[in-house]
DNA sequence: GAACTTTATGCAAATAGTTGCACAATGATC
DNA sequence: GATCATTGTGCAACTATTTGCATAAAGTTC
């Protein structure tokens, strides 16, 4: 049960609605932790039970309030205690490699494996332009910069491995020669 | 919805028990799709019903009897058909990764880190000794044997890669110095 | 001004997955 | 001979997640 954590590491950074949540799981975090719009707002309504968030609305007539959440005391206490726990092992699922390890379909499998590394070139380039540009000094970071660099380092490194794994299965299909 | 094909493809290696099954699952399959016995059971009994796979029971008095899952035609059918599919971008949940980059407690992220760097090792170590017993001669493989082959070579790079992140960690927050 | 996208919230139903428990024989260790 | 691990199956309750739907104003494009 880490969603809500997720989100109160996402609010320690700055506050925000539900739906600025879903963006942000959209693109930084979501690389490490992905959640729709309908989730976050069932998880947001109990950390406010408990006190890990609070709320302050705007009324807007004839629609639902927007509510901006914030990161309470209790939340930031919450967030501490999980991180000292030691973390959880990755529940891996990858559907890609499963298909490759059943092998059904040779011709599928390298279509596949090319939209893959297509895709992977694509997310570390957004990720290496990142980098350069909210971190061009890594050397003089600290605190939660850092932690945000590190991660971000981790989803570079996993992009460039995914690419390396999609060139050899493609030159060992090659090699293979169906 | 992919532990079905998932134990479509553990059953197209070879028939077994549900309890085989979750073995097999802490093992190899294991690395790409992670399952509990009961949740296997589950799955086993709505595959069944959908004629994907067949069951040969052994009586056992005083006990349930045992069964043997094989995969049938359909099942081969619907794994075929599962093949050919985009196979769906991985949902990557990383606790890891999130606690990161919350960086709430940075000496509890180095004591993880370095928990993380020798369980990474460990299975690096396993994945390469299987690699070289059951395919010292990686060249003249064909069909699902180099496909498990090349799903071991991705698991191999996802750990290589992951040690790798881990010292890229730990230099960084002995930079940074505390 | 009509049509489409974005901002914004949320319910309901279904499926997927986890956790706790239970039973029972067989084989191995003390 | 007692105790413990392994083989084997499964139910029940709970939690997590997905999918489909609904609503509505404000801003943008044709």
């Amino acid at each position: 049960m880490a969603l809500e954590h997720a989100i109160l590491v996402a609010l320690s950074e700055r506050s925000a609605t539900g739906y600025d949540l879903a963006r942000r799981f959209d693109a930084s975090i979501g690389h490490f932790w992905r959640a729709t719009h309908q989730q976050i707002y069932k998880v947001l309504a109990r950390m406010d039970e408990n006190g890990w968030v609070s709320t302050s609305a705007t009324k807007r007539d004839g629609r639902l309030d927007k509510k901006t959440y914030s990161i309470t005391a209790t939340g930031k206490a919450e967030l501490k205690r999980w991180s000292g726990e030691p973390s959880a092992k990755e529940v891996t699922r990858s559907d890609f490699a499963v298909k490759l390890r059943g092998f059904a379909d040779p011709e599928a499998i390298r279509e596949d494996t090319e939209k893959r590394r297509a895709e992977h070139v694509e997310t570390l380039t957004a990720y290496e332009e990142s980098e350069k540009r909210f971190y061009p000094r890594p050397e003089s970071l600290r605190g939660q910069e850092l932690g945000a660099f590190l991660a971000l380092r981790g989803g570079i490194a996993l992009e460039k491995g995914g690419i390396a794994w999609c060139d050899e299965i493609l030159g060992r299909l090659n090699d293979a020669g169906h």
